[in-house]
DNA sequence: AAACTATTTCCATGAAATGCGAAATAGATG
DNA sequence: CATCTATTTCGCATTTCATGGAAATAGTTT
């Protein structure tokens, strides 16, 4: 991971709605059913759902549609259209990664130029 | 760790500049050398130094001296007197824990209550 | 105390980000 | 095609934040 890359991730990840966000995808346990591509049943909440989730109100609000998409830019989320909705899943591999980097940065294996 | 601990840690490493002052903390190589409180030699940079390898400056900056007071806030990096200087290290526990709460987001163990 | 060094505080400025409502768009359905 | 739903784009007001210069402070040395 660049430090390009990291630095974005963070930056996504610095608002508290965005972080709200992250944390109700990493746990939803109320979904809306699809199918995939392959004909297996998926489950994915819809950016309302999340939406609601988030501020309450009863359709998405162009807030939280723009924090998606900041998160989806930021690679830490997919967002893939179904019929006239949009279904929101964590990419759970970039917060492998963001928790290797931390962890990277803890054991001082920064790479450092000398002096 | 707490949403709020968390949120106040990811804000604050979503600056470019603190990013950059985080990671030369965590591999740094050239040190001022130093007495800790029980008498043995520890080393680690000045806050002019961190600026120095971030800016180029000479001396310390505002700039920087502030971003390294929003790292401290943040719980990243401890800063101590030594005579007229203010020595910073990096607090590898606390990337730790952050490694920790990425973690969790990926396996999805973070706690949702259900609709 | 005066002079010097390292750092911080204060203040102003400009850029970027947030949040929101209204209009525009995309896809589904009658 | 008209309509309905879900989402996005646009424009705007407001806030937040980074930056930098000048003055103030803390500690050291003579």
């Amino acid at each position: 991971m660049t430090s390009e890359t990291l630095q974005r991730a963070l930056k996504a990840l610095s608002d508290p709605t965005r972080l709200r966000i992250v944390e109700f995808l990493s746990g939803v346990c109320c979904h809306t059913a699809a199918i995939d591509e392959h004909g297996g049943v998926y489950k994915a909440p819809t950016a309302s759902e999340v939406c609601c989730h988030i501020t309450g109100a009863e359709k998405i609000t162009s807030t939280v549609s723009h924090h998606l998409h900041e998160l989806e830019a930021a690679g830490l989320i997919r967002i893939e259209r179904q019929g006239t909705k949009m279904l929101c899943t964590l990419k759970p591999e970039s917060f492998e990664t963001l928790a290797q980097e931390f962890q990277r940065i803890a054991k001082g294996e920064t790479p450092n130029e000398c002096c």
